[in-house]
DNA sequence: TAGTCGTGGAG
DNA sequence: TCTCCAAGACT
């Protein structure tokens, strides 16, 4: 193929084309970083309002790097994949301590943060810097495969070094930043996964799927996915002050230091009201009332898992967390201040709006 | 390597 | 309603 026709009319097409982003207002390397690690796995139209709201209370790397972890995780709540926004944080430390609140502009350097993988890397070194290096993300695997006729299988870890090498052969030296994310524009806009708009790409005449007519055949992608389904019972438990019953979720694993309210996993068929007030009193020694109908069933799909949840309304008469660290009893008010998985916040919606 | 880790949108 | 996701990284 002629790749310097490629490459203008790429870059050319992304100069006119490309979508007005918060993150591409300008290049700070600090900011393109929050913006690629948002972006990861998420779509850009939900990205969009946290991205300003992170800004906003984290203007500069050194307020970030200098906030708690109940404040990142609040400002994260809602997005999803909450590891990266721990991994961001734990990363900007470093960066803050060692690399004096400057991001690493080598590649060894910062493919050492956590979390910042080889498309984070490259992301950033392209589009902060202008350093020629290769961010390949989903977008640009599909793209490539099309116009290279690669059949590599994109679900497989191994095959995204075949995509690394090709991206690095067409690489514009001009403008590594514009290349690489005309490639992912291109495929958001055009190269789409299901019927792209190829009457309207600007490099068809370059894209070897075009000419076969094979398009919709590529790229190539296997992996099944299994999903397990759980049934939870959880409960809105009051205090004679008035307060809810919160817990912190531990420090690893799903929806990991987030709060809920307390649950517990149950056998399907057998999950009733005694189940919840034995599981109070056994795992938090409180003695509980427990209504016995629950007031709503809340279902929350998570990509390989799938919760079925019966909420629970009940009273503490008698017991002390003391000795459970997790555990915290807090207002109405208070309780806004929390981050809760978006499965919880289902639950306390419906635990206000319940008819009484 | 394959499994884990969220959520809301689209077809 | 159901499937498949969307600018991945970690273990």
């Amino acid at each position: 193929m002629d790749k310097e026709a490629f490459q203008t009319d790429l870059v050319q097409w992304f100069q006119e084309e490309q979508r007005d982003l918060p993150w591409r207002k300008n290049n700070d390397p600090y900011k393109v970083w929050v913006s690629e690690v948002m972006l990861q796995q998420t779509r850009v139209d939900t990205v969009i309002p946290y991205y300003n709201r992170f800004l906003e209370k984290f203007p500069t790397i050194e307020a970030f790097a200098n906030a708690d972890e109940e404040s990142i995780l609040k400002i994260w709540e809602g997005l999803g994949y909450y590891s990266r926004v721990r991994n961001l944080h734990t990363a900007v430390k470093e960066v803050v301590a060692d690399y004096g609140g400057k991001v690493p502009d080598k590649k060894e350097e910062i493919s050492k943060l956590k979390g910042v993988g080889p498309y984070t890397a490259g992301a950033v070194l392209s589009i902060a810097y202008g350093k020629p290096i290769p961010a390949v993300d989903g977008n640009v695997m599909r793209v490539l495969s099309r116009i290279l006729l690669i059949t590599d299988d994109i679900a497989r870890p191994a095959s995204r070094k075949t995509f690394e090498i090709a991206a690095k052969g067409l690489m514009y030296h001009e403008n590594p930043s514009y290349f690489n994310q005309a490639l992912m524009e291109l495929g958001a806009l055009i190269c789409t996964p299901t019927s792209p708009a190829c009457l309207l790409c600007p490099v068809r005449e370059h894209c070897q799927a075009f000419s076969k007519g094979v398009q919709d055949q590529l790229p190539v992608k296997t992996r099944k996915k299994n999903t397990k389904h759980e049934d939870l019972l959880a409960v809105v438990l009051k205090n004679k002050e008035g307060k809810i019953l919160i817990n912190k979720r531990p420090e690893k694993g799903l929806l990991a230091n987030l709060w809920e309210f307390p649950n517990l996993k149950v056998v399907p068929l057998l999950d009733k009201w005694e189940i919840l007030q034995d599981f109070l009193a056994t795992e938090y020694s409180i003695d509980a009332v427990i209504e016995h109908a629950a007031f709503t069933e809340v279902q929350h799909v998570f990509t390989h898992l799938t919760w079925k949840i019966d909420a629970y309304e009940g009273r503490v008469m008698s017991g002390n967390i003391k000795g459970h660290e997790s555990l915290r009893f807090v207002t109405e008010e208070e309780l806004e201040e929390f981050a809760f998985p978006v499965s919880h916040q289902k639950i306390w919606r419906a635990y206000k709006e319940r008819a009484r």
